[in-house]
DNA sequence: TTATATAGTTAGATTGGGCTAACAAATTTA
DNA sequence: TAAATTTGTTAGCCCAATCTAACTATATAA
């Protein structure tokens, strides 16, 4: 069995972190996955050894194409996972991330290739965030973040980026969900909050909670 | 965490031996997990520090209440996936156990009451084996077997006792599925086929066939 | 009832994935 | 540019789960 849990939790990672940076550092993998450095070291030789991962002492890591796709697998169980839980399963969309974390090391593709059919092929997991094909292809994520918007600009909800279960239960909290269109009245140039209108009423919204609302 | 894959697989196979003999040995464990006979020794002595087991050396091996509870739990998301798989994500019966020996490691209880629920609460899985409940609680068989049979009887059938992907197959081609009404024509002495009517057709099943087949 | 076969056990090695302690390279910053 | 800090590496250990080889009980059969 070439794939161990352990070895597709560091793939994941790396995979995430070459989105951002391209080049992955050892210490950055380390506290995504809540182990120490040596662990990751020896991890990494051997994807090094399994052709998933680029890798010369002290130098920064590169994924290999090889890796990507292997990656973009496991974010497709998960994301495909999250979007059946929600769609299918009547969770809520603080919910899933946690069951979807053990549900992507399934091995059976037919199961989750069943549940793309049953879902209609989905573009997006429910937090908005693009679900690889069963090729590997994975759709560039193209929106902005409302902090970088103006007022008076009226933008559409479209994903998430950085997510956490108690970020989910503030939106809830607020009414805020994918698709909602909000406008934004004012910034206000000290702390950047930002007063906005949606669904007849208006909020004020954090710096924080703007930096991680993807629009369009 | 309590509760590795590993020690879930020797649970599952010691229980269900507990159903056939009450007393379990080593060695058939061994068998059944394809494993060598030290491994289960220091497994055994572990799941009896767990207080699962009763172990004394050189003895017959015993499961105890907590044992058998745990097991019925894994059993339990083993078959509700099974009946889900077929019921909600149109596999057939000879498909799912495989896919349900991965997912009966996932530990979320939610997931698999989510399934219960939806599933409106079934008692039995695809192949006729009874669903333990949610508190542990699992119903005795009290089927006969085919091969008990007299002729002339006329016997519905309700479940399998010892299924395989071939067995399935060889069920489908025959046109055999739970709750299909059997009338048995002829037994023959020598070799006790039988041969049995059904769906407005004959057919002559082996002693082997209809030694798997659980009727009422 | 003794010999043999079977079942169970112990000792000790191996592999995967993790750890700490100690050290080396690279990068920052004074 | 030299010193200090951060980042990455190596050595060596641990634990879970497996194995083989060697041994001990128990059960079976001559």
């Amino acid at each position: 069995m070439n794939n161990s849990q352990s070895i597709e939790n560091y793939l994941k990672v790396i995979f995430n972190q070459a989105i951002a940076s391209d080049d992955v550092n050892t210490t950055s993998i380390a506290q995504a996955l809540e182990v120490s450095l040596p662990s990751v070291n020896s991890m990494v030789k051997k994807l090094a050894g399994m052709g998933l991962l680029e890798y010369e002492k002290y130098k920064p890591l590169k994924i290999t194409a090889k890796g990507r796709k292997m990656a973009a697998m496991i974010i497709r169980k998960h994301r495909l996972t999250e979007m059946y839980l929600v769609e299918k399963m009547g969770f809520g969309w603080e919910e899933v991330h946690e069951i979807a974390e053990q549900l992507e090391h399934i091995q059976s593709t037919a199961f989750f290739d069943r549940m793309d059919e049953i879902l209609g092929y989905p573009e997006r997991d429910p937090h908005g965030s693009p679900i690889p094909t069963s090729s590997g292809e994975i759709a560039t994520q193209k929106f902005r973040l409302l902090s970088d918007c103006q007022p008076e600009e009226l933008v559409t909800l479209k994903a998430l980026s950085k997510t956490s279960d108690e970020f989910l239960k503030y939106l809830n909290s607020k009414g805020l969900a994918l698709g909602v269109e909000v406008e934004i009245l004012e910034v206000e140039p000290y702390d950047k909050n930002m007063t906005v209108s949606y669904g007849g009423h208006k909020e004020v919204l954090s710096a924080l909670v703007c930096s991680k609302l993807l629009v369009s």
